[in-house]
DNA sequence: GCAGGCCAGTGACTTATGTCACTGCCTCTG
DNA sequence: CAGAGGCAGTGACATAAGTCACTGGCCTGC
């Protein structure tokens, strides 16, 4: 894992990006980047403004959601340490379809396209791995477009919790204990609804005894369980 | 546009992709390059299945989309001639993400995994041509969460109807006349929804007197008024 | 300590969405 | 021409989703 208080470069190589970049090149491109500090909750750039550059994150969390006309947000990803954001709008020239804030106090690399497109030109392999992590990225879209448009919102949050636990989840006697990322506004955020219907069906899901709350501590008590309710064919 | 009965060299040459490439390399390429013709309805991949290469499309129309357990279906992009599939999950080396069939007879272009990295790594510029491309494709999917997480199945039809009449839409002297591209159930796969509600939607629709309906073909009476509908924040 | 903010929990609704069942209309085919 | 199959239209529901309003807890900063 990357470490706040690394240099530049030892950042990008460990990029998977940028790994393939021997030391002179690796050098060149940090000397051209950028380093910003981003506050909690600070905006790196909004929906719709022209595309400068791709960021990478140092450290610290960065979140790009959309936001809907009454004020609703759609988380479209998370990307912590030795993520990129906006790796593809550089290149189509637009603008950038969402918007990205620091979720914490967050370091971010910056690079122009200017020159990430000189190195694309110039190393044919750092083209082919951003294909590579743009593939990824297009995988958890259509992801997201799959759980939006086929499944419930208790399906998309016990996914969530699921993918949390084996994320960060650490095993007690009784369960697995996982620690809420956020507010449940912000959990509505990312499985595209409401806080108020997060609020229910957690509780609905203690009631079940699938899972038990305690502040943002959640024990999982029957992830087979859990896992079996999202098998179900509604 | 492409026409059916032209060689693979100049399907290659007319697309954004290779456009890049000098007549020797086409000629390589397309030497490379399998065409196939798919039967209407028949399938060029499914989910989950290794991915082999890049299909581009000849003549004829393809669609990409998921399938839910319990036989729903989502379109996530609708292809014709010159648009290429697949571009993506060929770089990470995962299984394709989604399936895709004709939706008419079609011509299909193929050039495997190995010679389009290697194409690559020739002409970084196909790279970035690739990127472009890709990157339009993201944002049509985050265009489609946006509809299915922040929208209701009117708005989504009400665009999809705008849309089509943009894109293929003929002016007369009562609206615009556009002819739907498919059945009911066609366009609830698009919009993320049933066939049912697409009846239903469109009869209100044709009730509030925006839209004159006959058979599939659809007047659009009223643009304006549809337009603002899309406008009103719920 | 207290006021103000942010967060969570919940009741009472309204509405959108999806399901089931059935009807009628085409068109194609044997 | 009859029968089959695919498509569209609709009524009757069941239920998921979202909205509004209000409560109470907890923390923080004055």
């Amino acid at each position: 894992m990357l470490q706040a208080g690394v240099s530049p470069k030892q950042v990008l190589q460990a990029t998977a990006l940028f790994a393939a970049l021997d030391d002179a090149e690796l050098t060149a491109l940090a000397a051209r980047a950028g380093i910003r500090s981003f506050a909690q909750g600070e905006a790196l750039f909004c929906e719709g403004e022209p595309c400068s550059g791709l960021y990478i994150v140092v450290a610290g969390r960065v979140r790009i959601f959309k936001t809907s006309a009454s004020g609703r947000e759609q988380v479209l990803s998370m990307e912590g340490a030795g993520g990129s954001v906006a790796e593809l709008p550089v290149f189509d020239g637009g603008t950038y379809p969402a918007s990205a804030s620091a979720v914490q106090k967050s370091e971010i690399l910056f690079i122009s396209r200017a020159d990430l497109r000189a190195i694309c030109l110039e190393h044919p392999e750092v083209s082919l791995k951003l294909l590579q992590v743009v593939g990824a990225r297009l995988r958890r879209l259509v992801g997201i477009i799959e759980e939006l448009s086929f499944t419930t919102v208790r399906h998309r949050l016990i996914s969530l919790l699921l993918r949390d636990a084996k994320a960060q989840g650490h095993a007690t006697a009784r369960g697995t204990v996982v620690t809420l990322a956020g507010s449940h506004q912000e959990l509505a955020a990312q499985i595209g609804t409401v806080r108020e219907l997060v609020s229910r069906n957690l509780a609905r899901l203690q009631a079940q005894s699938f899972i038990e709350m305690n502040g943002r501590e959640i024990l999982i008590l029957d992830q087979g369980g859990l896992e079996a309710d999202l098998a179900e064919v509604v």
